[in-house]
DNA sequence: CAATTTATATAAGTTACTGATATAATTGGC
DNA sequence: GCCAATTATATCAGTAACTTATATAAATTG
């Protein structure tokens, strides 16, 4: 499979998929290394988007198995990062909630890389920037189709 | 720190982080998930950016001990993806070699995320993908400013 | 050329995972 | 309404990939 096999977009996605994941590996080495995982880091992230979640649902979004994400979660509790509590519906279920703490470890972390990525956009023209001002409610788009969202 | 803080660009810096950060979570499970570790993941990423380099070179770049490094490519070396060889120049160094099949591995990871990618940029307007595709060369120079490279 | 520095390797211990299995709550057929 | 099957989480044992500390060997320096 090579570059040529996609040409049916106004759009190189060969192209866009390279420029993203150079970006990817810049910015994913912007925030100071704690000594979280990936998962980790990835379980709380997702918890910034949507909590409280089942175990299970974390477990199908992280790609580990289910068994990963209860060792993890009391890592995280144990940590003060998230929390267990029952579901009122379902004694089976629990439902994990992030802390503002945990909240925190994740903000703090986005800000880290809002500092080092604006550092770099002052070296592009100001065409460069307002070309990728223009495409940012595109990218939005494209990252809403990607994760699942609804139209 | 917030959003507020960034308001000398063209460009809101913190959008552009928000939606990439977005596009990296979408993007970073497109390929299937074979069981290697992120870790050798990214060193087999990064030798084909550059091949060969040294042990402590790749120790400095994935933020981990040189020990990890060191087991690592010994990993690498029994799956056939690297090489170690001896530097004609310095008897204490080892450079190590990435292996056609160990560029194959990235090269295919890379080609399962444009198919993906390309599956949901057919649900973009023609607006919106040429504004994406505008914003590529910018972004390629951005990820360049941030990936160290010479102007 | 001896002392220091640099590059890699090894050893021992820890952490975060997997796979298999256990436990407890819910659901569905009758 | 009850029992079997299903669903959700937890636990246990084993393994892989890391850490820190230390060893070895080659190069540099004074």
């Amino acid at each position: 499979m090579t570059i040529e096999n996609f040409p049916n977009h106004e759009l190189d996605v060969a192209e866009l998929a390279m420029a993203l994941e150079q970006m990817t590996r810049f910015m994913i080495r912007l925030p100071s290394v704690d000594k979280m995982s990936f998962t980790s880091l990835s379980v709380l992230h997702t918890l910034t988007l949507k909590s409280p979640l089942r175990l299970t649902e974390l477990a199908a979004t992280e790609q580990v198995t289910q068994s990963a994400i209860t060792q993890l979660v009391t890592r995280l509790e144990r940590d003060g990062l998230a929390e267990r509590r029952a579901d009122p519906k379902d004694g089976r279920v629990v439902q994990v909630h992030i802390t503002p703490e945990g909240a925190k470890v994740i903000e703090s972390r986005r800000d880290e890389r809002i500092a080092g990525l604006g550092r770099y956009v002052d070296g592009l023209s100001l065409e460069q920037q307002q070309s990728i001002a223009a495409a940012i409610p595109a990218l939005q788009r494209l990252a809403e189709l990607g994760n699942g969202k609804q139209p």
